[in-house]
RNA sequence: GGUGAGAUGGGUGAGUGGCUUAAACCAGCAGUUUGCUAAACUGCCGUACGGGAUUACCGUACCGGGGGUUCGAAUCCCCCUCUCACCGCCA
């Protein structure tokens, strides 16, 4: 969530930046800072009158113990009013800073200066492609048919034993899996990521602590009987790791790496989107996490883009990089760069990484900040990526890999698999 | 699932109603002394919000969370959450 004082300080700031996500906060940002002054103002009257109860308390000690019972007593009716006095203030108080709270939440990340405007996917703009997209035979096939074909992957057996969007992967399928995992892994840490492996259920306040509570609590699945949730993404654990902390600067750079299952009950599309692997309810990925300083946070971004981009390479997949529009980007997010790759039978690009920069807007619900060169105390900046998503990956591997039947495995994923090719 | 014990600052840990403005020790920071390392000594050493000359300083809140008793609560009462130990079950 945005700070009380960039809201107090700069309001014209805030409006014209979240024009950029289409978002028209004039209203709402003038109520906040109206509740605001009538917090400050509560604050100092109520503890004003706490003060004086805490004199005039430690007076009645005294005059107990010099048994000046009288002035004992009229000390203690004028306590009874100070009470009465500052327990309506605290009311009053609670009631404005509940609204103030549930208004703050309401207003989403300001985007950064380099995010182009824009209404929806149609006007991200691409700042880079890579790699040929492959020219396949008329008789090339999608890779949901490939995989039952080859039978590497079983959609209705999932289907069996859960439901929808809960595949089974086999053999060389099963094998491909955790060959990506472990490259991912291995680049990732290569690359100087700390390498942890977090627990897939969160309690709620980890939920709270990186956004996905309470507003998007349909998007989890909930086991009700421990109130837990199934992780959407290992943002959420690894993130929360540094929740209610306060680092120092010899602490960074912090870069994390997991691996994770990753549990999205989102429903709502249908046809091709969701044909096969393009969009499932549980899903393998390995996610990069940072927490920087300010002042690091966008050639951090710069650095989780390029080592994004080699882990792509590596795979030979045609991709291209798009930096989303104001109107397409994340609630939480103030820039976000998404990696596609072509699924060449399909013939429409996949979305497999996402790698945004959260600026403070994470830290300060987290409650994650640093001392910095004075001692002060500041906000650190989040960022986060996928590197990567496997679902798509594989999809594209499959689709623009065939060749007579079979599916050639690129280099340098054969000494993970130990395997040249599929089928 | 059963039984018991707990939750106090960065850590250990004292604290059974006012002398706590949370002791002491450890860790950390600054300084003094000093051939080096080290040691000794002195001082500082929580967070949030508010006020303020935005250094200093002052006020309020916070001892797992919430509520209550009381003039006054870390301390007494109630509810909740979590942790640990042992037993049972178990990869």
């Amino acid at each position: 969530m945005l700070t009380l004082k960039l809201l107090r300080e700069n309001p014209e700031f805030v409006i014209s930046r979240l024009a950029v996500k289409n978002f028209d906060a004039a209203e709402l940002v003038e109520k906040i800072n109206l509740l605001d002054k009538n917090r400050r103002a509560f604050q100092a009257e109520l503890d004003e009158c706490l003060a004086q109860q805490k004199q005039k308390a430690a007076a009645i000690g005294s005059f107990m113990k010099e048994g000046k019972k009288e002035e004992a007593e009229e000390a203690k009716k004028e306590v009874a009013a100070l009470k009465e006095k500052s327990k309506e203030l605290e009311a009053k108080s609670d009631e404005n800073n509940a609204e103030l709270n549930s208004l703050i939440v309401l207003l989403p990340n300001l985007p950064c200066a380099q995010v182009p405007e824009g209404k929806g996917a149609e006007d991200n703009v691409v700042v880079k492609m890579g790699n040929k997209i492959p020219e396949l035979g008329p008789d090339a096939l999608p890779h949901w048919e490939l995989a039952k074909k080859l039978d590497i992957i079983d959609f209705d057996l999932g289907v069996k034993l859960t439901g929808a969007g809960f595949p089974v992967y086999k053999g060389k399928g099963a094998r491909l899996q955790r060959a990506l995992i472990n490259m991912f892994l291995d680049i990732n840490t290569a690359a100087g990521y700390l390498e942890v492996e977090p627990p897939v259920m969160v309690n709620e306040a980890s939920g709270f602590g990186t956004g996905q509570l309470p507003d998007k609590e349909g998007q989890m699945y909930h086991a009700n009987l421990d109130n837990y949730y199934l992780v959407p993404t290992a943002e959420v654990p690894v993130t929360n790791i540094y929740r209610d902390v306060i680092l120092t600067g010899d602490d960074f750079p912090v870069k994390m790496t997991a691996y994770t299952p990753c549990f999205r009950r989102e429903a709502g599309s249908y046809g091709k989107d969701v044909r096969g692997l393009n969009r499932l309810h549980q899903f393998d990925k390995v996610e990069i996490v940072r927490i920087e300083k300010p002042e690091n946070s966008y050639a951090a971004l710069d650095d989780m883009i390029a080592h994004v981009e080699g882990i792509v390479n590596k795979l030979e997949l045609p991709y291209r990089i798009l930096r989303l529009c104001g109107g397409d980007m994340s609630f939480t997010s103030a820039i976000t760069y998404d990696f596609e790759v072509y699924s060449a039978a399909q013939g429409r690009w996949l979305e497999i990484s996402s790698v945004s920069n959260f600026e403070s807007y994470q830290a300060n619900r987290l409650k994650l900040r640093y001392r910095d060169a004075e001692g002060k105390i500041q906000l650190a900046h989040t960022l986060n990526g996928s590197s990567l998503a496997l679902p798509r990956v594989v999809a594209a591997l499959l689709e623009n890999n065939q060749k007579d039947g079979k599916i050639i495995i690129p280099e340098a994923l054969r000494p993970y698999t130990g395997f040249d090719c599929i089928g």
